[in-house]
DNA sequence: CCAGACGTTGTT
DNA sequence: GTCTGG
DNA sequence: CCAGACGTTGTT
DNA sequence: GTCTGG
């Protein structure tokens, strides 16, 4: 779950997360998903945050060699995040904020794979909970995975996980290199409140992702054929 | 010690 | 059915 | 996550 | 590479 999401407010993250500007790397995505390179903010370990672009998808080392063996882990679960030997190091001292303005989860309404989209009340920018793995030095083999937890009424009647987002008094914590004691993230594995979420139909064109335009975000009936039978 | 798994989701 | 690519 | 490929040789 | 199971 959660392998789908939305990134409108790029020129807002600097505030937002207090890191220092975004400058030429980086667009709004309407449709971002596994393989590409989108912004992680990450402890710069002398009090300061970072933001890079890392690829979505972990690819553990043992799997390099031919290219098979795992695919890429583009989400982790939290209840097992501190267990597992490819997560926990990873854990302790690789934890990351992902921006973001909104995520896709799919229904499927008569036979048609129909992405819904969920965000925030306020449409406001917010933090999911996430791991990367910085790769062999200056590397471009950085990437990052989304932590997934339980479903809140908003999400559960879509799917049985929703993405770990972060309520922003948790932020401070998720990043702070001192916190090596998965005990005390737990608190961040709750799944946001309901109340604080919305959600509404999107554009099927969300499923080819090659499609990535603000028109994404509107439900494919809005402005169009008046009886929704669309071809 | 060596062998084999290592991960999530969705679907059946 | 299963793997790869985005 | 979904969409789309999934193969080789020889010839242009 | 590293952890778990036998």
């Amino acid at each position: 779950m959660c392998g789908r999401y939305v990134l409108e407010d790029i020129e807002d993250i600097s505030e937002r997360f207090k890191v220092p500007p975004i400058i030429g790397f980086q667009r709004p995505t309407f449709n971002a998903a596994p393989t590409q390179r989108l912004p992680v903010i990450f402890s710069g370990g002398d009090g300061s945050r970072a933001v890079e672009p890392l690829r979505w998808g972990l690819t553990p080392a043992w799997r390099r060699p031919d290219g098979k063996g795992a695919p890429a882990l583009f989400n982790a679960r939290a209840e097992t995040v501190a267990e597992k030997p490819t997560f926990r190091r990873l854990l302790r001292a690789h934890r990351c904020l992902v921006p973001a303005t909104g995520f896709y989860e799919w229904a499927t309404e008569g036979g048609r794979k129909v992405p819904h989209r969920f965000m925030l009340d306020d449409g406001d920018l917010f933090a999911f909970a996430g791991l990367y793995d910085p790769g062999k030095g200056d590397d471009a083999d950085a990437a990052f995975t989304l932590l997934t937890t339980r479903p809140n009424d908003v999400v559960s009647p879509y799917h049985d996980r929703m993405p770990v987002i972060l309520r922003p008094d948790l932020e401070d914590l998720w990043l702070d290199p001192d916190v090596d004691e998965p005990a005390l993230l737990e608190a961040c594995y709750e799944p946001y409140p309901a109340d604080q979420m919305r959600e509404h139909a999107a554009s099927t064109r969300v499923n080819d992702v090659r499609n990535d335009d603000p028109a994404l975000l509107a439900g494919d009936d809005e402005g169009g054929s008046p009886d929704g039978a669309n071809r």
